[in-house]
RNA sequence: GCCCUGAUAGCUCAGUCGGUAGAGCAGUAGACUGAAAAUCUACGUGUCCGUGGUUCGAUUCCGCGUCUGGGCA
C-alpha cells in the first residue's frame, strides 16, 4: 500500500510554471492570462511588490488584476520589516505546496532573479546567519584600511570564493566571510546548486526589442508619477520609514526621497528613476540568460494571443 | 551692422607649449549563495565645423567663411 502510494506520487510530480522577464515587459498581464487558462494561482517573485503601501512605485497589479486570479506574496510584508531571500524561499515554497495540494498550478511570476533561483535550486541558507554588528565592523575596516584589506580576510578563510568575488564588491565579500565563519564555503554556481526536484518546472522568459523595452520603461515612469508616486513616497516617509529601510532602496523610492528632501528638482528625480529602471531591466535580462532551460518569448514579434498560445504549448509540452 | 566667445565621441566637456586625442554620463557585455529594484566588473577612432595659409607635419598657430552663445548699436 505504502509502496504504490509512493510510486504514484513520483509519477505525478506536480507541475509549476515560472514566468520571468525584465521590468515593464508586461509580465503581470501575461502571467494572469496564463494562470486563468491553466487553473493556476500566482506566486510573485518580486522583491518590492511584496511590501504593503508601496503600490505605485513597485507597479503592483491593479485591484482588478489581483481579483482576476489568486495572488500570493504581493502586499504581504510591512516595509519596515527586514526581509530576505531566505524568508522568501520559505514563504514561496509553502504557497507552492499549498496550491499544488489543492489541485491547482503555481504560476511564479516576477523579476527578482535571486528569488527565482531560490525556487529553482535548493539553495540552503539555514546555517549561515551573520552575527549582529559583524557587517558594520567589516564595513568600518574597509572604510579605514580599504576594500583589499577585507578581501584578504576572505582569502584566508575561503581562497576560492575570494578568487571569484571582486574586492570592490564589499557586500558580497562580507557575506562570503559570514558564510565561511559559519563553517560553510561559497561554492561556484554549478557545484552547489541542486535543482528543485519537487516540481516539473517550466521556465518562460518574456523579452522585447531593447529600444521598445526602454521606451516602455520611460513611459511607465511618467505614468507612475502621474498616478501619485511622490505622494506615495511622502506617505511612507510620514510612516517613519527612511532611506535606511530596505524597502526604500527600491527604484522610484530612493530617487524621490532626494527630491522630497530638496536635493534636486522633480524633473531630475524622474530622469534618475528612468535611468535606473533601464539599467535594472538590462541586469535582469543578463541574469535570466543564465538559465539554459529558458524558453524565450519575444513580445515584439508576436501578438498577445500568439504569445499566450506558445507559452501554453511549451507548458503542456 | 560691429565686438567678444565657442564649435572635439550619442550628450556635457577636457586636452594637444604643432607630431591625428580622453574623462564623466548615455550605451553594450558580464558576475551574482540571508540587502538582489541591492552590490560589483569590463568595453572609448571620432571628417577634433569648413576652407585657404605658414610648416617636414595643423584638430592645435594665422586669414576667411558658416553656425552657436553673449554684449553693443
Amino acid at each position: 500500500m505504502r509502496y504504490t502510494k509512493k510510486m504514484k506520487s513520483i509519477d505525478k510530480k506536480p507541475k509549476a510554471i515560472i514566468i520571468v522577464g525584465p521590468t515593464a515587459v508586461g509580465k503581470t498581464e501575461y502571467a494572469i492570462e496564463v494562470a486563468r487558462r491553466i487553473d493556476g494561482e500566482i506566486v510573485s517573485a518580486d522583491s518590492m511588490q511584496i511590501y504593503k503601501y508601496m503600490d505605485i512605485g513597485s507597479a503592483k497589479p491593479t485591484k482588478e488584476e489581483l481579483a482576476a486570479v489568486p495572488h500570493h506574496l504581493v502586499d504581504e510584508i510591512e516595509p519596515s520589516q527586514d526581509f530576505s531571500v531566505f524568508d522568501y524561499q520559505k514563504l514561496a515554497r509553502t504557497y507552492m505546496k499549498d496550491i499544488s495540494n489543492r489541485g491547482k498550478t503555481p504560476v511564479i511570476s516576477g523579476g527578482t532573479g535571486l528569488y527565482v533561483n531560490a525556487l529553482i535550486y535548493n539553495m540552503d541558507f539555514s546555517e549561515t546567519i551573520g552575527q549582529k554588528g559583524f557587517r558594520e565592523e567589516l564595513e568600518r575596516q574597509a572604510e579605514t584600511y580599504g576594500n583589499e584589506y577585507v578581501h584578504e580576510k576572505l582569502r584566508a578563510l575561503d581562497a576560492s570564493a575570494a578568487e571569484r568575488i571582486h574586492p570592490n564588491n564589499l557586500r558580497k565579500v562580507i557575506r562570503a566571510i559570514e558564510i565561511a565563519q559559519s563553517g560553510d564555503k561559497v561554492r561556484p554556481f554549478e557545484e552547489s546548486f541542486v535543482k528543485n526536484q519537487e516540481y516539473e518546472l517550466t521556465l518562460v522568459g518574456l523579452t522585447r526589442d531593447r529600444a521598445e523595452l526602454y521606451d516602455r520603461v520611460n513611459r511607465r515612469v511618467d505614468m507612475l508619477v502621474d498616478m501619485g508616486l511622490v505622494e506615495e513616497v511622502k506617505g511612507l516617509l510620514a510612516q517613519g520609514l527612511t532611506a535606511v529601510n530596505i524597502a526604500m532602496k527600491g527604484i522610484g523610492y530612493k530617487e524621490m526621497i532626494g527630491y522630497i528632501q530638496g536635493e534636486y528638482p522633480l524633473e531630475e528625480a524622474i530622469e534618475l528613476v528612468k535611468k535606473n529602471t533601464r539599467h535594472y531591466a538590462k541586469r535582469q535580462l543578463t541574469w535570466f540568460r543564465r538559465y539554459e532551460e529558458m524558453n524565450w518569448i519575444d513580445l515584439t514579434i508576436m501578438t498577445k494571443n500568439e504569445a499566450i498560445n506558445s507559452i501554453l504549448e511549451i507548458y503542456n509540452g
